[in-house]
DNA sequence: AATATATGCTTAAACGATTAAGTAAGCAAG
DNA sequence: CTTGCTTACTTAATCGTTTAAGCATATATT
């Protein structure tokens, strides 16, 4: 790769040191006082050579580096990619440039990525955090580094988070579900305790006891890493019940489409014999034969938000953690029509 | 942020200069004749503060910032969140990190991305280019910036690149649609010049005329900033002609799934009444009433490919243009069976 | 005329790491 | 006892930028 051009490469030609030039390129001419012409000449030369200031040393100088770490969970999961992608407008509104990681849902992975960023000197992270990395979000507590945590949070840890009312939102989509018709609802969630998961199973929960129907059998958990065995399995006993479920409720995208797909394959008659509501979007919901009712969440809030108080924590070291907590949306289509 | 440990800060505390430790924690202490008991010491104490080298510092004077720099059109695209995924994936195992950038298929906005990539001293980039980005290459060959390109490229430009025969794929894509007895094949495709979409479009003609089949009427072209309606002109064209299409081929997954949600909406029958292929995977093709015919795209072949011969450029400046070209696979679904 | 102030520039240190070159002390060989 | 070689370190320069402090020279003020 040429070299870039420097400082010094405009000073000599110009016959100056390389001090002054910085002064004017950084338009400090007037605090120190360079002449006119001068200031006029470094300029030219600058631009003839095509001068690009050289990020690194600036870093070096300065101790920022103008670049957050982003950890998702993968970026190639579109709700990932989405959030990424607003986080990445939001950050260069504010000349800032994104890393982005995945972290696969491990914890070690998380680990490592934290470390590369900070390794790094970015300002700060976003973090979508993980089971278990709990320790590793103290750690970023202890050595004071500005992040936000997003999508979900630790209960037991305060930390600056965006997030939604999972609890809320589940209740919602179920309760809806009960109103238009639905007696034995059943849900599939993963198997893990983030908090964010917790809510929504709670908020199925309690929606059912809330309207006087049982619970039993009809939580289903899934793991991460054999997501497509589970859902059969879940899917076969939920629906060969002596009395099978009429409704499902998936806690995320991934697990609809994955369920969507044994669906289709049983022949199961969507929303005569079964309603199926998800959380997350998808291009995916909207190609299946009965549009797929889903919980929308504000993405773009919650990366403009993170972003924001990212930024608010690296110009303040000192300042509290914020939680901000933003509405969802139920959007109602024909998955779940009455029957 | 509090302030991280630094070989200084190693150095008073064992007591000898900052070189020393430089040497022991590099591990050029052979070389550089370190004693061993000092070695240990120093070693000691770098555990003990937690010492994390400054990659900053490092790359500033290294001219090396193990961090490459890849521009996508739009990362929340699960195609690109793939390819960018791939990317990450491959670049950390050879300890690189990677910036990621969405162009929005627009020049400007990908000619600031490459400034703001090259600034901040990524030591190549893999770049998927925007229609109208000609000079920003022939740019990056001037100043002989290490790059490739992926997904598509100039063919009037000799640079290394990674990408599959688009002629190819979309001539078998239709051939396939006229052995099951197609006989009036549409295409949707962006209006672009990017040769990729043109080869795309080749096939897809080359394949009719090579069939005794007229092409006239059946390309439609749909803007990158007006999707949603042009495709819906496209498909209305199409379908209300006289002699109304029997198939539709689409150029990418997301002119398939905006066109599939017309058709759905048309009611239009798939595949009895019109068969449907795409190019590109998506999980909403799984969940459409007819599983999708599509080619599929070798992703982590071609993500692996890039940073493979990225770092070949990187390692040596003068290495020739290397052109990767992968095969692509035909995935018959139900949405194209036979009439 | 002596002093103060303004002007226009340079010097030098610093950020944190790397690395060639230098030095000081110990020991062996001639 | 001088020279040379090891050994175990230190010094100092460097990467590109920023910025406080310094230094002439010219002009204004008393």
């Amino acid at each position: 790769m040429k070299k870039k051009v420097s400082l010094k490469d405009i000073a000599q030609e110009a016959g100056v040191s390389v001090a002054l030039v910085s002064y004017v390129l950084t338009n400090k001419e007037e605090k120190a006082r360079v002449g006119q012409e001068m200031a006029k000449k470094i300029r030219k030369i600058a631009r003839k050579l095509n001068y690009q200031p050289n990020h690194i040393a600036r870093s070096l100088k300065s101790g920022r580096s103008d670049t957050i770490g982003l950890i998702v969970a993968d970026i190639s999961n579109p709700f990932f990619g989405h959030v990424a992608r607003t986080i990445e407008d939001e950050a260069k509104k504010n000349n800032y440039t994104v890393i982005v990681g995945s972290s696969d849902e491990n914890m070690d992975k998380s680990g490592d990525l934290i470390n590369v960023l900070l390794n790094r000197q970015v300002d700060g992270l976003i973090v979508i955090p993980t089971e278990g990395s709990e320790a590793q979000i103290r750690q970023l507590q202890d050595r004071n580094v500005p992040f936000v945590l997003i999508d979900r949070f630790f209960p037991d840890i305060a930390t600056s988070s965006i997030s939604i009312d999972n609890y809320a939102a589940s209740h919602d989509a179920v309760s809806h579900l009960i109103r238009s018709g639905r007696k034995r609802i059943g849900m599939i969630a993963y198997k893990t305790n983030m908090h964010h998961i917790a809510e929504r199973r709670r908020g199925f929960s309690e929606a059912l006891t809330d309207n006087g129907l049982t619970t039993a059998g009809l939580l289903k958990l899934a793991r991460y890493s054999h997501i497509k065995e589970d859902i059969r399995t879940a899917i076969d006993q939920l629906m060969g019940a002596k009395k099978p479920a009429d409704a499902l409720f998936f806690a995320t995208n991934s697990l609809a489409i994955e369920g969507l797909r044994y669906i289709i394959e049983l022949g199961i008659k969507v929303p005569e014999q079964l309603a199926v509501v998800s959380f997350d979007e998808s291009e995916a919901f909207d190609l299946f034969h009965a549009p797929v009712t889903f919980i929308r969440q504000p993405i773009l809030e919650m990366g403009k938000a993170a972003v924001r108080v990212l930024l608010e924590h690296i110009r303040d070291g000192e300042r509290p953690a914020e939680e901000v907590c933003i509405d969802t949306e139920l959007v109602i289509r024909r998955s779940s029509a009455a029957q």
